[in-house]
DNA sequence: AAATTATCCGAAACCGGTTTTGGTAATTCA
DNA sequence: TGAATTACCAAAACCGGTTTCGGATAATTT
C-alpha cells in the first residue's frame, strides 16, 4: 500500500542505501543518480516514514505542549494564537506539535516525562511558568530542551521568551498616577504562576518612583475570570475608600470590572479607570473599550519554537532569553480622576439612593414615547 | 544515556526478545520473568520508544489536527476545549494529538497528506466540515481513517459526530414564534462550511411549520464576529422593516447583535429578540445573558476521538455516525413580542430623535448628583 | 603501461523495538 | 520407561530507514 524507500529501489534498480543517500545529498551520488531518484520519488509519492527516520536520528521531529485543562478559563484566550506561532516556525524544521492534556498536576509531571523517555518529543515549550516551576526539574533530570514561555527563578540555565510585564504594569501605574489617581488596586492572576509576581512588581516599582506618601495601593490575587474581577470590584467600590483606579492582571477581570463600574451606574474611563494586559478581542468591542496592553501570543509562540529549535539542532547552543515590550493600546476605559477616593465613595451611595428614583423616570419616558 | 530493551535485557541476563515479550504480555513467558521484566523496567525507567515501535507495528500512536489561522476568530472559541476533548479520549489508547497549522487551503490539504504518508499520525479529526470537502477526497485516497466533526455529504462512507443543529435552529425559530415574533432574521455563519446550511434549514423548518404566510425572513451569511454582527444588526434595525427576532448562527454575532440593540437604546430579549449557538463563556456574562445553545466541545472532541480509536483498531469497524441535542439555555436576551416590526421601525425612529435631550438630562442628573 | 586517485554504488551493519522460529528441558501421557 | 507434550527462552528475522565500509570502475597521474 504504502510506498517504501525498497519499492523506490527496486523500481529504479539501485540499492536502497543508494537511495537514502541520494534524497539526504551525500556527495557520493552521481548528479543523474540523484536527479533519477528525486524524479522517481516524486511520481511514486514516496517520502520517507518519519517513524522509521526516528530510530535512527533518535528524533521524534516533534515538539510536546502540555496543558491542563483545569485552568480553562485562565489559559484559554492566549493558547490558540500561542498554538499557532509554535506550530508555524517549527514547521519550517519540518516539525509538528505534540498536545497533550493532563487531569491534574502529578498527571503533568509524569506526561512531560513519559512523552520524552518515550521519544514522543524532543523538547518541550513550558507556557505558564511557576515559581520553582516542578517541570523544569523532572525535564532537567532527563536532559530534555525545553523553552519557557514566562520567566521563572535560575534563568541563565533556560532558553526563554517574555513580555517585560514589570515595565508594562510600572507604565500603566505611572499611567494612572499621572492621570491623577491616588487610590489604586491591583487585581492579581494565578499567584503560584511567575507572572503574577512580575506584573504585581510593576505596579509597586511605579509607586515607589512616584510617592510622596500620598500614594493607596490594593493588592488581591487569583482574580482571574469574569465573574472573579466584577465580584471583587462590585466589593471595593461599595467600601470607604473605593480605588479610582484599577490595574489587573487580566484583561477577564478587567471585563468583570467595567461591569462592575456600570452596573453602579458609573462610568467606566470616567468614573474609575480600569487598564488590563494581554489584549483580548474582547476588549475591543467592550464599552468603553478596555485600555490594555496588545500581547501578540503568535509572536511569543513562534520565538519559542525558533529557540527550542535551536536548542534541539545547533549542538553546543547557547541558551538565550529574550524580553520584549507589549504595546499599550490607549483605549476608553481609563482616563484623568474625576473624583478622589472619599468623593467616589459619597457619590457611589448617592447614586444608589436615586437608582430606584431614576428607573421609574426612565420606565416613564418609554411609556410615553409608546404612546 | 536513554536505556534501552537491550540495556534491561542485559541488565537481566536475559535476550532482548524475551523482555519484548515479557512486557507485551505473551503467554510463552513464565510469571517469574515476567515479574523480574516488569519490575527491573520500572527500577531503571524503562519506557519503550514509541518511534521504534512504530516501525513495526506502522503505527505512529498519534492523531492528526490541522488548523488553519486564517478563520481565527470563528475557531477560536471552540477549539481548545476541542482539543482537550480529543487527546483526553485518545489518551487512553496511549495516542497523543499532533497540531498543525496551514497558512493556505491548499497547504492544508498537503499537511494532511504529508503527515500521514509520513506515518506522523494513523487518522485525522476533520472539524468544520465543508461542502465537499476537499480534505476527505485527499484522505480516502491515502486510506486514511477520519472522523469528521460536522456533517457533509455522502455521510454513510464516515464516521462522524455532530450536534443536531438543523433541530436546534428549528426548535429556536418555534421558539421565537411561539413568544409572536414575525419578523425574523437569521445571521449565517461561513456560507462554505456544512453547519450554515444546516442551521439555516432548521429555521426554514420552523418557519414552514408554523407558517400561515404571515412570517417574514430575511437571511445573512458569513457574519461570524462580534464587530459582523454589530454592523449587520445596526442596518436591520434601522431599515423601514426591522425584524424583531435575531437568530444567529455563532454566539459571536449574536454577543454583537445585542450590542447594536443597546446602541439604539433598545432593550434585548424586551424590544428585540436574540438567540445564539454554541455557549460561549461571554454569553454568560453579557447584559443581557443570551440565549443560546450550549454545545459541549469537550464531549465533541471526546466522540470523535473514541469513534477514531475504533477506525483505527477494530479491524473491520463499521463507520459510525452520532448525532445529539444540545441543551437550549433559556436566558434574557430573547422574550414575548413588544412591538411588531412597524412599530419597533416608528420607535426607533422617535428614540433617535429623543437621545440627544435624554443625554442633556442625564448630564444634568449627575452634576445635581455631584453637587 | 602501471600506479594512483576519484567516483560511484552495493552490501552490510545499525537503530530499538516486535514477532517468528526453533530448540532444550521439564512434564505429562501411554 | 519411552514418547509426546508443554513451558520457556535464545536466536534470528524483520520493520524502514540511515550510515559506514569496501570494492569495482573510470579517470588521472607518473
Amino acid at each position: 500500500m504504502k510506498i517504501t524507500i525498497q519499492d523506490l529501489a527496486d523500481h529504479l534498480g539501485i540499492s536502497k542505501g543508494t537511495v537514502s543517500r541520494a534524497l539526504r545529498g551525500y556527495a557520493d551520488v552521481s548528479a543523474s543518480t540523484v536527479e533519477r531518484v528525486q524524479q522517481a520519488a516524486k511520481e511514486l509519492g514516496y517520502q520517507p516514514s518519519a517513524v522509521a527516520q526516528g530510530i535512527k536520528t533518535g528524533l521524534a521531529r516533534s515538539v510536546g505542549l502540555i496543558l491542563l485543562p483545569k485552568s480553562r478559563a485562565a489559559s484559554r484566550p492566549f493558547l490558540m494564537q500561542f498554538i499557532n506561532g509554535i506550530s508555524t516556525s517549527i514547521a519550517n524544521h519540518g516539525y509538528t506539535l505534540t498536545v497533550a492534556t493532563a487531569k491534574s498536576d502529578a498527571e503533568m509531571l509524569e506526561l512531560h516525562r513519559d512523552l520524552f523517555v518515550q521519544r514522543k518529543v524532543d523538547g518541550f515549550i513550558l507556557p505558564r511558568t511557576m515559581h520553582n516551576d516542578p517541570r523544569i526539574q523532572i525535564l532537567d533530570q532527563l536532559k530534555a530542551p525545553l523553552v519557557l514561555y514566562g520567566q521563572t527563578e535560575n534563568l541563565t540555565q533556560y532558553s526563554w521568551f517574555d513580555i517585560n510585564q514589570v515595565e508594562c504594569f510600572r507604565r500603566a501605574t505611572t499611567r494612572l498616577l499621572d492621570f491623577g489617581h491616588r487610590h489604586l488596586a491591583f487585581l492579581g492572576g494565578d499567584a503560584p504562576l511567575f507572572y503574577n509576581s512580575l506584573r504585581r512588581k510593576g505596579v509597586e516599582f511605579g509607586i515607589r518612583e512616584f510617592d510622596r506618601g500620598e500614594v493607596q495601593l490594593q493588592v488581591f490575587e487569583n482574580i482571574t475570570t469574569v465573574a472573579d474581577g466584577l465580584e471583587c470590584a462590585l466589593r471595593l467600590l461599595q467600601s470607604s475608600q473605593p480605588p479610582t483606579g484599577f490595574l489587573c492582571a487580566l484583561d477577564l477581570s478587567a471585563l468583570g470590572v467595567i461591569r462592575a463600574i456600570k452596573q453602579l451606574e458609573l462610568i467606566p474611563g470616567e468614573h474609575v479607570s480600569v487598564i488590563g494586559y494581554e489584549g483580548i478581542p474582547e476588549g475591543e468591542f467592550s464599552e468603553p473599550s478596555l485600555t490594555t496592553f496588545e500581547v501578540d501570543q503568535y509572536e511569543a509562540g513562534f520565538q519559542c519554537g525558533v529557540k527550542l529549535m535551536q536548542l534541539i539542532h545547533e549542538k553546543g547552543a547557547k541558551v538565550t532569553g529574550t524580553l520584549t515590550m507589549a504595546a499599550l493600546l490607549e483605549r476608553d476605559s481609563d482616563g484623568p480622576v474625576r473624583f478622589n477616593s472619599s468623593e467616589l465613595a459619597t457619590f457611589i451611595r448617592n447614586r444608589k439612593r436615586l437608582l430606584s428614583s431614576q428607573e421609574k423616570l426612565h420606565r416613564m419616558t418609554e411609556k410615553s414615547l409608546r404612546n
